[in-house]
DNA sequence: TATGCACCTTGTAGTGGCTACAAGGTCAAG
DNA sequence: CTTGACCTTGTAGCCACTACAAGGTGCATA
């Protein structure tokens, strides 16, 4: 498989993947008799565990613990449950942030006039 | 008033607000004979309003064109109106994926009974 | 007067997680 | 034998800062 194809199964492009390799996220793959990047399912499976995690929010850094975590499958899995709780923990203060954000926002909309500038809520409360 | 003291004023710091002039959110202020940046209350109030934006989430570019809006108290308010309801919207579509997000994450820890990697939810959740 | 120290100055480079080129190489179809 | 899709490396850019380094200023204290 070249990089374009596993893209495509990934829902990636060839320069994510190619940067993912860079930073030692993922092995440099064998390469064809033309130079070209050849890969198998195992870096497909790697590809998309990798992607996943990404979607939920994990960073780069949270990835990397998470895959040499996955590579021993006889360790314990406390480690990597204690990355996700501290992850969730992480996301729902994220979640709280926003919502007072919303209503700040919300508020503020809710309160223009939508006059001039001059006596605008929007610019009041923005300007505190 | 130097940087750090309008630094203090604003919990900001004296980087972030050069960084401001820098890039065109503040204007360059008068300088004290030693060279130094001298603020005043037109400054502050303009500082306290861009991160009171930025605080709500607002672009730099946004907080651009909300600054050149209430630069001119007699237009109307509608402009602005847009850009905070826009950013509202954006706000609420962020809140629903970090939902869904946060579900995802609860139920892979959830369900993690912490054995061994091998059959650990978090990963096979993860592989897909 | 000297010295120490907090603060200021400019400039440059780094962060995370990509994304966007440019300039050229490979390969199968027509 | 050329076209065109794909690949290669390398470099630079994005946002909104943040972190230095190397040197200048200004004020209190010995």
């Amino acid at each position: 498989m070249k990089i374009g194809a596993l893209a495509r199964k990934t829902g990636t492009t060839a320069e994510t993947i190619r940067y993912y390799e860079r930073t030692g996220l993922l092995e440099e793959p064998p390469r064809t008799a033309g130079n070209y990047r050849d890969y198998g399912p195992t870096e497909l499976a790697r590809l998309r565990l990798i992607r996943r995690a990404r979607d939920l929010g994990f960073t780069m850094a949270e990835v990397r613990q998470l895959l040499s975590l996955a590579d021993d499958p006889s360790q314990s899995c406390e480690a990597v449950d204690s990355i996700a709780s501290l992850h969730l923990r992480e996301v729902d203060r994220k979640l709280g942030d926003l919502r007072k954000l919303r209503t700040e926002l919300r508020h503020m909309v809710d309160d223009c006039q939508h006059g001039a500038v001059g006596e605008c809520r929007i610019i009041e409360v923005l300007s505190g």
